[in-house]
DNA sequence: CTCAACAATATTGTCGACAATCTGTAAGCG
DNA sequence: CGCTTACAGATTGTCGACAATATTGTTGAG
């Protein structure tokens, strides 16, 4: 039994930093389930790493809050809930609302170039879709994650881009969140993007804290509906 | 030369876990000062530890954002830059205005009583600071962390409270922005707290996020002063 | 039959050594 | 004289082995 190559295209940088890449990627697809024990020694083998490397990825995993470890015990893939959903909701609200606002005051011309030619790909796509949101939840999420980039605030993209949005994934993946509410979501994307233009930054959050709100609450009513 | 011991006091879990929280005190307090090269094996000497274990500890003090560890480089403590604190200000407004909010609605009896009581001593204290602020710092930072334990939102409080205040804390001890606006601060939280007890999230978010905006502009005038 | 103490097993935490990579210095060349 | 290139030293990345701890299964007493 061999273990298995793990993406030789991506530029290499180290074993641990590989082996955490395709965790990462394994854990939000849910090809590890949510609420699996980790073996520290298998999945070694697996990937014909030592234990060393692979602790490195795990604990890169638990910083991401994708991972729950306990001293002693070892590592569980963390569990899904219908109150982490909602928690998470909130925090991007927060969080993706001050985006805005400061988007609007320090985005570039190439910022807003760039939303406005993924706003028009995404029309399009939207065109063909009869019902099957495939590829939405993709478009949305590149739109939301540019829109942070547009806000300057490193620790702000750092905290969206690079920790909450893999839960975020996590979450649409498993539970199939994809929103079925495509058209509103479109036409609440080009008023965020009119206001950010507009440099009316009070504005731009607004909408933003207005358009995820309407996301939660729409979550909140279909899981209250399967209650 | 002996290896020194680290906090035996603490109900020790593992090493590694020691080794996180004794670098973390020392890197926020400054005894090793921002944009120091960091030695594995000169630090796993100095505690008669492994590298691996403090490897693990350095990881966690990457994913809190004190430390950057680049590829074949190593780590170095972060570099403290005005637009850092800056950044960082305005990430605890969205955040800890989304706190407040969820506060006015899900507190306990339990919480209330104690940010009154928090309030009091708080108080007390100010009466015999004449000029001298060294214990508010504290008592402001136990505030917040109060705040947002009430907001119940898991995903929050970890953001908040294991993450960002251990980043505010340091740039609090070495740029030394101990606020000098301690009686305003004082009857903001109070009306925060009002705000809070009487279920009106709008108001204390609003208020909050006043709040904290204050301190920034404080910030900044005090920045750009010393130019 | 149930529960508690104990032994066996497996897993995690810790360590020291080796291999791969980077930094800084000095020599060679244009 | 300045720039590139080879070398030396040190540091980081990776590995396998050992020790400490938790989990599981078994046995015996009540």
């Amino acid at each position: 039994m061999e273990g298995e190559q793990l993406q030789a295209i991506e530029t290499s940088q180290s074993l641990a930093e590989r082996l955490f890449v395709t965790l990462r990627g394994e854990i939000v697809e849910g090809q590890i389930a949510a609420g699996t024990k980790i073996s520290e020694p298998e999945l070694a083998r697996r990937f014909n790493a030592s234990r060393g490397s692979l602790r490195e990825a795990l604990m890169r995993l638990e910083s991401l809050g994708l991972l729950e470890r306990r001293v002693n015990v070892g590592a569980r893939v963390v569990e899904l809930s219908e109150r982490g959903l909602l928690d998470l909701y909130e925090v991007r609200e927060a969080l993706e609302g001050m985006a805005c606002r400061l988007a609007a005051q320090y985005h570039t011309d190439e910022d807003l170039t760039e939303l406005r030619q993924m706003l028009a790909h995404h029309e399009k796509q939207e065109g063909l879709q009869a019902g099957q949101a495939y590829f939405q939840p993709e478009g949305d999420f590149d739109f939301h994650f540019r829109i942070v980039q547009a806000s300057k605030n490193d620790l702000l993209i750092d905290t969206l881009c690079n920790r909450l949005y893999y839960r975020v994934r996590m979450y649409r993946y498993q539970l199939g969140m994809a929103s079925p509410r495509a058209k509103r979501a479109f036409r609440e994307h080009s008023h965020i993007i009119e206001a950010i233009e507009a440099g009316d930054g009070e504005l731009a959050e607004l909408l933003m804290r207005r358009h995820i709100r309407a996301s939660r609450n729409n979550i909140e009513k279909k899981l209250t509906r399967d209650h």
